[in-house]
DNA sequence: ATTCGAATGTAGCGAGTGCTACACTTGTAG
DNA sequence: CTACAAGTGTAGCACTCGCTACATTCGAAT
């Protein structure tokens, strides 16, 4: 009565980390307790992806697919009637509970990037572009600015959910309310 | 022949602990690099503050303190002529040099907020109290509604610098460029 | 001068950190 | 069947973490 050694990769343990980093953090994250969340030893981890640098850019790798995929399949296909119906659809959307994982980490993700870390810098750099391609098609189709408009609603979503994160939430909307209701 | 022992308390230590907090950041600073920061040993340091949460929490007050002292003395006195002047001032005031080890500190404190810290929230309510009374003084005398005109000031740069942060200035330049030129 | 509490130094505990050494088992190629 | 490399388990290293026990020194009140 043997069980199968169940034969990891980079590949099966990927989806593994990624649930323990969105459930408890990527800042904080140690060897270890990944390691356990995974079914391995934290010698297996470094065995497979080298050192942790590389563990953590492989898993910020994967979380910006992961949230690229979570945008196109909980957002609305149609296009916003404004600028602020857009932005306030964005941050309605990534305020919904099954976003809550993401925006944990994606201030995780600006702290490090504060602190001088390239590969937030990288992964932070490849969600922004994510998202900013997402408004720019989902911005009014007679919006005259499609990329100064995209960059107007990207700026107020990320205010907006910094304010919400430090409880300020009321902040975020009546400065999401005050975005032009048409566009310019 | 013998040193006077420099007696500490929490008020002499504070400024040598923030030093160190906006030099290295607060996400993991710890115990004995702030102790030799300021010339005492980890075991004085639980000894005036009880625990390190303690000692977190008052830095925090300290710091915030010390950001309101800084938007005083670095702000022009005049009040700018648009909502969106009012913005790109804060956002170039902030970006200087001086306000980098607030900036670094100001990300540590949102991501701590969104791990569900809560000295850490009543820090970022502070900061954001702060700045919010600094830009609602600032407007233009003629803005029909400051509440609110303020709000929208502070979701907007609040945005740009997290763009920032992330090495996206370009986007946030453009996002506080599209903010209303003359008051609604 | 004595006493007493506040302040401080030294040493260490138990836990957790990233990572490595070494032995061992596999599946597969010859 | 054998040889070999990929994969895995066990144990441990040198370090840092927050915090504590214990002994000492110091300044001020009596």
């Amino acid at each position: 009565m043997r069980m199968s050694p169940a034969r990891m990769s980079r590949e099966t343990l990927l989806p593994l980390l990624a649930a323990h980093v969105m459930a408890h953090g990527l800042a904080d994250a140690s060897l270890r307790p990944l390691a356990r969340a995974a079914g391995t030893s934290d010698r297996m981890l470094i065995y497979h992806f080298g050192n942790k640098d590389a563990l953590v850019a492989a898993l910020l790798d994967y979380l910006v697919a992961r949230f690229a995929d979570a945008l196109d399949s909980a957002f609305p296909q149609a296009r916003s009637a404004s600028r602020r119906a857009c932005a306030e659809t964005v941050y309605a959307v990534t305020g919904q509970p099954a976003f809550a994982p993401f925006r944990r980490v994606w201030w995780d993700i600006v702290a490090g990037c504060s602190a001088g870390n390239a590969a937030y810098l990288a992964a932070a750099g490849g969600m922004m572009e994510v998202l900013l391609e997402w408004v720019v098609d989902h911005l009014p189709a007679s919006d005259p600015d499609p990329a100064a408009g995209a960059r107007a609603v990207l700026t107020a979503i990320e205010g907006a959910q910094a304010l919400r994160a430090v409880g300020r939430g009321d902040i975020a909307e009546a400065g999401l309310a005050a975005l032009e209701g048409r566009p310019a």
